[in-house]
DNA sequence: CTGAAAGCGCTTACAG
DNA sequence: CTGAAAGCGCTTACAG
C-alpha cells in the first residue's frame, strides 16, 4: 500500500494521520497532557483540556484509543427474503448485544454472483465472528476464516460438504406436519411444489412430504411434484401447471410462503376458490401469511431464535470454550389458518 | 474498568494479552522476528514462520493490526417494515462497499421503549457514520455524535427540530399523484387513511392529497378521513369504519402498502371486489404490493436509492467535504396496477 | 496542574 | 535468514 500524505480537502485527517507529540506542540503542552486528555485522565487543567480536545477533534482523534478488532459478529446473507432476513438479524442483535457487540450486515449477492471471494472482504474487518445465512459457503471459504481463528457459523446451510457448526429447523418434521394436516382433512391428491433439492432444506420438506403419505398408505404421484426455485413466480407457474393437469390435486404443499402465495394467483386464474377447491400450504409463516386472502396455513420456522442460536454458538467458539452441540435443528410449527380444508371432491 | 487476567476457561486469549515479546521467547526467536510474520513482511525462514505463526494463532494474534476505529457505516432502524429496512441496507452497503466499509446494524426498538440512550451503544464502537432510519431521533442525540465527529444523518425523519442532514423523498408529489390518478379515473368521493400526521411524511402526504382534491374543485369531507399508523390492522380497521358508512367512497387513498393490504382485507369482510367496487392505492411499493390479489396501485419510494443518497451523504460528511446539499428529497413514483378503475356508480 | 524522564511494546534499519 | 541496536509513539510514575 502507498503511503498517503493528507490530502488537501479532508479538514478531518483519519486519527493517527498527525502523532500526538505535534498535536502537543500545536497546544503548547506536553506530550504527556495530550495522553491524559485523549484518555480522560484527571489531573488536567479545565482550559487546557478543552483546548487540547478541540485539537484532538480537529484531527480526527477519538476517545478510547480501541486497539483490538471490532467486537462484532457479522452476518452475511444472499439475497435472503428480506423479511426472514430481518428477523434473524434482530435474534442475532439481541444475543450479540448482551455479549457488547455489534452486528455487522452485508449482502454477498453481487460478490458471489461475480464469482469474487466474498470471505477477504469480512477478513479485513476481523469481526469476533461470522454468521453466513446463505448456502454457497465452500470448504475453501471455511478453511479461510478457520486460518484466521474466527469461527464461521451457517444458518441452514445447503450441503454439509466440510464440517461448520450450523443451525437450521426442522423441515423433515414441518413437512411431514403440514402434510399429515391435508391428509386429515381427507386429501388424497396432494401436489408438492418444492424449491432446489440441492439445498438440505429442501431436500428434507420433499422427503418428510413423502414419508407422511408413505405412512397413510397413499400411493406416490410423481406427475404431481414440481421442482423450481424459491419465488412467488415459480410458485404460480408450477402450480398453474399442476391445476391445469386432467386430474388436478385438490391440495398443494408448497416449498416457502412465497410459492404458496405464487399458488394462490395460479389458483385466481384457474377460478378455484382457496380452501373449497384448493388447500394450500405454505413453509416459513412471513409476516404477510397472515395477511393473505384466506389467511395461509404453514409452517412456522422460527428465525428470530435460529438467529440467536447462531450468535450464541458463535460467541461460544469465538470465546474458544467447547459448545453443547455443533448443529443445531430448531422446532417447526404448524400454523393452522383459513388456506386449508376437507376437499370438496 | 478493572483490569482482567485471561479467563481460565479461554483456549484463545483475545489479541494482546501476550505482548509480542513473550511470543518470540516461546517460538525460540527475537522479538523482530515475530514481528515480521504479524506483518507478512519478507525475509523469514520457512520453517520459523511457520511455528511463530501457530504460536501467534494460538494467543490470538491476528494479522493486519488495525489500529484505527473500523471503517464502518452504522444503520439504526426502530421496528422498520423489514423488507423496506432490507432495500435501505442495501442501498447503504452498495455506497459503503465502495469506500470499504462496512455496515453496521442495529434495530434500537426495545432500547427506545425502554428509554434507554441508544447513542451510547454506537459510540462505543465509534463508526465512520451513523445513519438513523426512525424518527425519535433528539437534538440531544445529535449533539452527542457532532460532539464526537461522528455525521448523523436521518433517513425520512420525523420532524425538523434540529438540523441534520437528512434523505427521505417526495411524498408530497407521491400522494397527490396517486390522488389525481383516482380523480381522473372518475372518482369523487374519495376516503384517505393516514400514518401519524405528527410524522413529517405522513402530513405531506395527506397534505398532497388535499392538494389534488382542491385542484380539481372536489371538496373535502372530513367524514372520510381516518388516522391511524402503519399497520396492516388500522388499515383494516379504518377501511372498515369507511365501507360502512352509508355513503362510503369508491376508492381509499392509504398511508403505506401495510394500510392497503388491511384495506383489501375489510373489502373482502364487506364482500366488495377491488376494484370493481372500491379502488385502493398504496405507498411504498412493498415487493409484495404486486403479489396481491388485485395487484396494488401504488407510489413507489426509491429506498435502495434513499440508502446509497444517505450513506453517500454521510461518507462525504465524514471525510470533511462539504455535501452538495445536506437534505435530498428523491422522487417517488405512481405504480398503476389493478386495484384502480374508473367508480361503478 | 504540568512536564522531564523512564518505560513499554512494537518496528525499522542494518550488520553478520 | 536472523537478531542486537536504535527508534517511534504513546503512557506511566513521579517530582515540582
Amino acid at each position: 500500500m502507498i503511503e498517503e500524505g493528507p490530502r488537501p480537502h479532508l479538514r478531518k485527517p483519519r486519527r493517527g494521520d498527525l502523532p500526538l507529540a505535534t498535536i502537543a506542540e500545536l497546544a503548547g503542552v506536553s506530550p504527556p497532557t495530550v495522553s491524559k486528555v485523549l484518555n480522560g485522565r484527571r489531573g488536567v487543567g479545565e482550559q487546557t483540556r478543552q483546548r487540547v480536545e478541540a485539537l484532538l477533534r480537529d484531527h480526527g482523534y477519538r476517545r478510547r484509543q480501541t486497539t483490538g478488532a471490532a467486537l462484532c459478529v457479522e452476518v452475511v446473507f444472499h439475497r435472503m427474503l428480506s423479511s426472514i432476513a430481518m428477523q434473524i438479524l434482530r435474534g442475532v442483535q439481541e444475543v450479540a448485544a448482551a455479549h457488547d457487540h455489534t452486528v455487522g450486515f452485508t449482502d454477498v449477492h453481487r460478490l458471489v454472483s461475480a464469482g469474487l471471494p466474498w470471505a477477504e472482504q469480512l477478513l479485513v474487518r476481523q469481526p469476533t465472528a461470522v454468521i453466513t445465512a446463505f448456502a454457497l459457503v465452500t470448504a475453501e471459504d471455511g478453511e479461510r476464516f478457520e486460518a484466521d481463528g474466527i469461527p464461521l457459523v451457517a444458518i441452514d446451510p445447503t450441503g454439509d460438504l466440510f464440517p461448520t457448526p450450523a443451525v437450521g429447523s426442522n423441515n423433515w418434521s414441518g413437512a411431514l406436519a403440514a402434510t399429515r394436516h391435508l391428509l386429515e382433512l381427507g386429501h388424497r391428491r396432494i401436489g408438492v411444489i418444492t424449491g432446489p433439492v440441492r439445498d438440505l432444506s429442501a431436500r428434507a420438506r420433499l422427503d418428510g412430504f413423502h414419508a407422511a403419505l408413505d405412512y397413510a398408505g397413499v400411493p406416490l404421484d410423481q406427475s404431481l411434484e414440481q421442482r423450481g426455485v424459491f419465488t412467488f413466480e415459480d410458485g404460480r407457474d408450477l402450480g398453474a401447471q399442476l391445476l391445469a393437469r386432467p386430474d388436478p390435486p385438490t391440495a398443494v404443499v408448497c416449498g416457502d410462503d412465497l410459492q404458496a402465495m405464487g399458488v394462490y394467483a395460479a389458483a385466481r386464474d384457474a377460478g378455484l376458490r382457496i380452501p373449497e377447491d384448493l388447500s394450500v400450504v405454505g413453509f416459513d409463516d412471513v409476516e404477510q401469511a397472515a395477511w393473505l386472502a384466506p389467511p395461509l396455513t404453514t409452517v412456522r420456522q422460527p428465525f428470530a431464535e435460529i438467529g440467536a442460536t447462531a450468535a450464541r454458538l458463535a460467541l461460544t467458539l469465538a470465546d474458544g470454550r467447547a459448545p453443547a452441540q455443533e448443529r443445531y435443528e430448531l422446532g417447526t410449527t404448524l400454523v393452522v389458518r383459513a388456506s386449508t380444508a376437507p376437499p370438496s371432491r
